[in-house]
RNA sequence: GGGAGCUUAGCUCAGCUGGGAGAGCAUCUGCCUUACAAGCAGAGGGUCAUAGGUUCGAGCCCUAUAGUUCCCACCA
């Protein structure tokens, strides 16, 4: 069945419909099936307020890649689709669009705002998902999910009530990270630290009995407000006497006691430290070791209390201005100097976090963090690349509690109840609790959880966890994670510690991590850089296919890599170069071609072609074992272009021409390996190899569907690979002598190769009249012919009797240099050989290799010293 | 202050368990050879950051150094 292709590559012509025709044919549907083997992998779950990026791009590209050719080889492969609500994100996206129109969020109410965002959801998740079809991803659409769907919202609040029952959760007053913008507590992942220049402002805090001042520095005046004790170390001999003494808060007139904590590092600043336990993490744990009281002087936004009128309302950093000015009018300030430090900020919006003391939820972390180190130690779970290993572990040991309460409406509500008459609280998977102290109705915490809760949760909630459902117990634990290593510890981590505590195994064998995509001057692409490249424009100049190709070439695991047009470019030039061989194929099929498996005729060149790719089919194999994606599609990229197009092409094509058995012959295998080569490449570039299959084969099976190829020893022709091997280096060197000499290929000569292996050449003979120029060949044992330019491989010494353009001195001047060159090589291997240590420990494999070597260059070498000899030249 | 990565051809990067350095792009030469100029045939270009070490043998393993990037960390 022969079908016409375009004449160019057009992939916006047929990728759209490639996708609809998988779809249609539930071509990417998993069923359980216990005749095979299950794998899977579940999808990190874009944010609904996305947009697809190029890291995207990279993440599902690698994802389809190994979910088509397990499903190719013969597993039940089940790739599960979803999205994330991504509470501080999408609610912060809301708010601002409801203040466009002039709405906040307390006028609508918590409920009018849920259904607000509810239909923002309709609105806006279905983008993502629309746009990660445009990359072919195959996923199970009919198990897509969405973190707060009611399986996902189930799965929530029962592993938050199995965390409280066992008291892994709880509620306590800490201090804790508030983003004045967000208004919201962040967990400590969730800040990311900037350097910013600052001051460092020396002040001096007046004793209280009027025996002088002590003098301490801040980088954050403002907080003076809430001081409530000043601190130096125990063992500082400058200050041991003023410990226990009372000092006067400047512009507040407190009266606030010095103590000494080995908190204070008297080599840093002046040795002495204000202590503001309600402002400052270090100072929270002063505070609570010597019982200061803790003054919040701050609100949720960030500004002074009411407290303190001469600030009042100001935010921080008019206030820190004024009291400065003020601080200085007083007399207080010693000197202002400048001073870089670290200061947490928003990972969302970048706002500088605001430490503050709360009562909020926590997951107590060190129990679970436990058995998630041990499950990578022992090898359940592996990461590839295995470097990350150190970051996780590193993580995990130093692990704190999580912070898992937000102050926003978008998530999922913290299932714990309060009873306003009574004081009791209950924590219920119900909705309505009635308390079951009093009997009156609870009221729900107000507050939702942090995003990542529900993430921890995805690769089993998503199968039906906690019901143990088909799919849980089948799918479940599912295979390969595929993800970035910029959330290995947002959420890798804590779907580890989570799986194995709810479902008691880990959530993935294999974690494989890819880098960011840059752009061409290796920044980081972003939003306020204006550099980001959107992937949905590249696929409609150049197609899903070139996309995905070139991100998956020349790039390790782990490694970040330069996003370049030109890379695009080059992918889509050889989706174009296959595109055009198949239509060479398929113009010279026969009408009533039908592929029988290969011939009983099988010529050298064919056996060479078939055996090569039955090693190419070995190693891709082995490399997508091996994860090495970059590998595997570069040894297909090399196969295709320069094995099967450059080299068994051209060489079919006198053959076509004379026609009869051998053109015979020639299509079966060109058609054959074809097939091969389109069911290699199918998982990296699944469109073009589907569209050109459904063009070749009969068979109106996808190609989607068809079995992985693998290694068949019956397909090893050692031996045809080796003789075919020798005609390719005699027409190589033929080209390149005359290329050399600047003769161009429509000045035909004749050619005279003088070998020892007459069969083999004699095989390739029309070969040479394609594609070495010949106009005639000749084959002998010897050959002497004057004044001709000569060429010398290791099986033999071809003459071009061209004497127009020999020149003996440059041609003795020439094989002198060729004669140093293989005496290198001769040297080289002789060296080796005569190595005592070398042939005493090297394998016998690679002393073998270097015999072979040997013997050949002296072939060569013996071949060159003829050749001399007949110039008139002395060996 | 800890930890990790990177340093290979002019540029961007591969290089699987150690066995005479590769690709794409760029450059140069010659070709519109009826699959493909998004192409074909050739060429040039690298003391694999530096210094030691292990080994018969090192781009690859070990140690130090330099440059660079990232992650983590409470120094006011």
């Amino acid at each position: 069945m022969k079908k016409e292709l375009a004449k160019t590559y057009e992939p916006g012509k047929f990728e759209d419909r490639i996708y609809k025709y998988w779809v249609d044919n539930g071509c990417f549907r998993a069923e359980v099936d216990s005749k095979k083997k299950p794998y899977t992998i579940v999808i990190p779950p874009p944010n609904i307020t996305g947009q697809l990026h190029m890291g995207h791009a990279l993440d599902e590209t690698l994802q389809d890649i190994l979910i088509r050719w397990k499903r190719m080889s013969g597993y039940s492969a089940l790739w599960l689709p979803g999205t994330d609500h991504a509470a501080i994100a999408t609610e912060v996206k809301i708010v601002e669009a409801m203040r466009k129109e002039g709405i906040t969020k307390e006028d609508l109410g918590r409920d009018g705002f849920m259904e607000r965002a509810w239909k923002w959801k309709a609105q806006y998740g279905g983008r993502i998902v629309e746009q990660l079809k445009k990359l072919g991803s195959s996923c199970d659409w009919s198990r897509e999910r969405f973190t707060m769907d009611e399986g996902c919202s189930k799965a929530v609040k029962e592993s938050f009530v199995t965390y409280y029952n066992k008291g892994l959760i709880y509620r306590g007053e800490r201090i804790i990270n508030w983003c004045p913008c967000c208004k919201t507590t962040l967990s400590d992942a969730e800040v990311s630290y900037e350097d910013q220049a600052g001051h460092f402002w020396h002040l001096r805090y007046p004793f209280k009995d009027g025996s002088g001042y002590v003098e301490l520095a801040t980088t954050r005046p403002e907080t003076l407000l809430g001081d409530t004790a000043v601190a130096v170390n125990p063992n500082d001999d400058r200050y041991k006497e003023i410990i226990g003494k009372t000092l006067i808060l400047p512009l507040v007139g407190r009266e606030i006691p010095v103590i000494a904590d080995d908190y204070v590092d008297p080599e840093f600043g002046t040795g002495v430290v204000k202590i503001t336990p309600a402002h400052d993490p270090n100072d929270f744990e002063v505070g609570k070791r010597h019982d200061l009281p803790m003054i919040t002087v701050m609100t949720e936004d960030a500004r002074i209390i009411d407290d303190y009128p001469d600030y009042a309302g100001m935010d921080r950093y008019d206030a820190r201005k004024k009291i400065v000015e003020d601080l200085e009018k007083g007399g207080y300030l010693v000197r202002t100097e400048d001073h870089a430090h670290n200061v947490g900020t928003c990972y969302r919006c970048h706002t500088t976090v605001e430490p503050r003391v709360s009562t909020q939820w926590f997951v107590k972390m060190k129990p679970l963090a436990q058995p998630a180190i041990d499950a990578v130690k022992n090898g359940e779970t592996k990461f590839v690349p295995e470097r990350f290993e150190k970051t996780y572990f590193h993580w995990l040991e130093n692990i704190k509690d999580w912070c898992i309460s937000r102050q926003i409406w978008w998530g999922h509500r913290i299932p714990a109840f309060y009873c306003d008459e009574c004081g009791e609280m209950a924590v219920s998977k119900e909705d309505t609790v009635i308390c079951p102290k009093c009997g009156k109705p609870m009221r729900q915490d107000e507050d939702t959880l942090d995003t990542w809760f529900s993430s921890a949760l995805w690769p089993f909630s998503t199968l039906g966890w906690p019901e143990k459902t088909e799919d849980f117990e089948y799918f479940y634990p599912t295979s390969t994670l595929v993800t970035g290593y910029d959330i290995i510890l947002f959420w890798v981590m804590r779907m580890m510690f989570s799986a194995l505590e709810f479902t008691g195994k880990v959530p993935f064998k294999t974690v494989l991590i890819h880098g960011l995509v840059r752009d061409a001057q290796g920044r980081k692409m972003s939003k306020s850089l204006g550099n980001g490249i959107d992937p949905l424009d590249i696929i409609d100049r150049y197609g899903a296919d070139a996309l995905r190709f070139m991100l998956a070439t020349g790039n390790a695991p782990g490694n970040d890599m330069r996003f370049t047009e030109e890379k695009v470019k080059a992918a889509r030039n050889f989706a174009n170069k296959l595109w055009n061989a198949s239509r060479f194929i398929m113009m010279n099929l026969p009408e009533d071609f039908v592929l029988n498996g290969l011939p009983d005729n099988m010529t050298i060149e064919d056996k060479w072609v078939v055996s090569r790719f039955n090693t190419l089919a070995k190693e891709v194999g082995q490399n997508l074992e091996a994860f090495e994606l970059g590998v595997a599609v570069q040894k297909l990229y090399d196969f295709i272009w320069d094995v099967y197009c450059d080299w068994y092409i051209e060489v079919t094509k006198p053959r076509i021409q004379a026609g009869g058995e051998t053109a015979a012959a020639s299509h079966s295998v060109l058609v054959w390996v074809m097939e091969g080569i389109l069911k290699l490449l199918h998982p990296f570039m699944p469109y073009i190899t589907e569209e050109i299959w459904q063009a070749l084969d009969g068979s109106g099976k996808p190609v989607m569907l068809e079995s992985f190829p693998v290694y068949d020893e019956a397909l090893d022709y050692a031996a045809e690979e080796e003789a075919f091997g020798k005609i390719i280096d005699a027409i190589k060197a033929v080209r390149n002598r005359r290329a050399e000499m600047n003769v161009p290929p429509a000045v035909k000569a004749q050619l005279f190769i003088e070998t020892a292996d007459k069969e083999v050449f004699e095989s390739g003979r029309m070969f040479f009249e394609r594609l070495a120029s010949a106009s005639a060949v000749r084959i002998g044992d010897s050959f002497d012919i004057a004044d001709s330019v000569t060429v010398v491989t290791h099986s033999a010494r071809i003459f071009i009797p061209m004497s127009e353009l020999v020149d003996k001195e440059k041609e003795l001047a020439r094989l002198a240099k060729e004669k140093a060159a293989v005496q290198k090589d001769i040297d080289f291997s002789g060296n080796k050989l005569n190595n005592p240590g070398f042939m005493a420990k090297a394998p016998e494999k690679q002393i073998e290799a270097e015999r072979a070597k040997l013997a050949k260059a002296l072939e060569k070498m013996e071949k060159i010293e003829q050749s001399i000899k007949s110039f008139g030249g002395k060996v």
